[in-house]
DNA sequence: TGATAATAGTTCTATTTAGTATTATACTAA
DNA sequence: TTAGTATAATACTAAATAGAACTATTATCA
């Protein structure tokens, strides 16, 4: 079946993208960007993870975390702490600092879901989630 | 409701883009990109085009696209062409060479969506583009 | 054990994306 | 008609993203 779904998708992030921004600094906040917002957000959950976990769970590629993370500890939001058994690991540890910045974070994403899902029901966010997560799968085990 | 669509979608954007561009190059296309193939895109459908149109079109701010036209147009993949009428704008015109890429594109295209929407009914398709085109909406409001 | 493979991160390079400021042109209204 | 405003595009700067090649460490197994 013809779809323009991977279009839509594409147009929603860069929208989306220059939105959250925008709020964000308009918020006041220039600790961090959205882009460091979302490598934030699994650090919040978790508080420390090695680089290939967070790789994982942002679905973002390694390299690109490198300069991410790099200049996250420059801002001091995250530290970088070496395994003491495995050699080859790097802990990342989200700051006190960094934790401070949670709630501002969780109101700005609400504001952002609100504004993007104005006119949902539950039923059909659910929907959405539902197929989102449906999609992942398939190019995880492409991927993999 | 809380929901996790948006962070949803920009893993599927990061995974996405990575199985394109290898899906492109792995199909011996050097000749554009992912992102450049999504200008084209527009392209392909209209002929020409001026730089607003485009943006419009693809959601891409106009200081983005100047710098990727730059590139395209040094491939020979467009052609800036001054409005003999209103000097202030450009119309890009889509070249021969890029037009002979269209197939190409569209079965890698088909290919991308098969392994994205596996197991999705044309219903589910059908709901999921609606969805997407409603957020979109949301989104366009917000930033006029 | 020692060779080889696998894993974890970084570096380097190139592309993509956007904000802000700027230039040039067109439109509008006093 | 000209002063002010809006529109169209570019220039400049900075950040985000990823592939390929690399270093260092750990695991495997003949």
């Amino acid at each position: 079946m013809k779809t323009d779904c991977g279009y839509l998708m594409s147009q929603l992030q860069y929208m989306g993208g220059r939105i959250f921004e925008k709020i964000l600094r308009d918020s006041g906040i220039d600790a961090f960007t959205g882009a460091q917002g979302r490598i934030l957000y699994v650090l919040w959950e978790h508080g420390s993870l090695t680089i290939t976990k967070i790789g994982k769970m942002t679905s973002l590629a390694k390299s690109t975390l490198t300069v991410m993370l790099d200049m996250m500890e420059k801002k001091k939001l995250v530290r970088r702490v070496p395994d003491p058994v495995n050699r080859r690991q790097i802990h990342v540890q989200i700051t006190e600092k960094a934790k401070g910045y949670k709630k501002e974070y969780d109101d700005i994403s609400n504001r952002m879901t609100e504004l993007s899902y104005a006119g949902f029901s539950d039923a059909e966010m659910e929907c959405l989630e539902g197929m989102l997560k449906r999609i992942k799968r398939n190019l995880e085990s492409y991927e993999a």
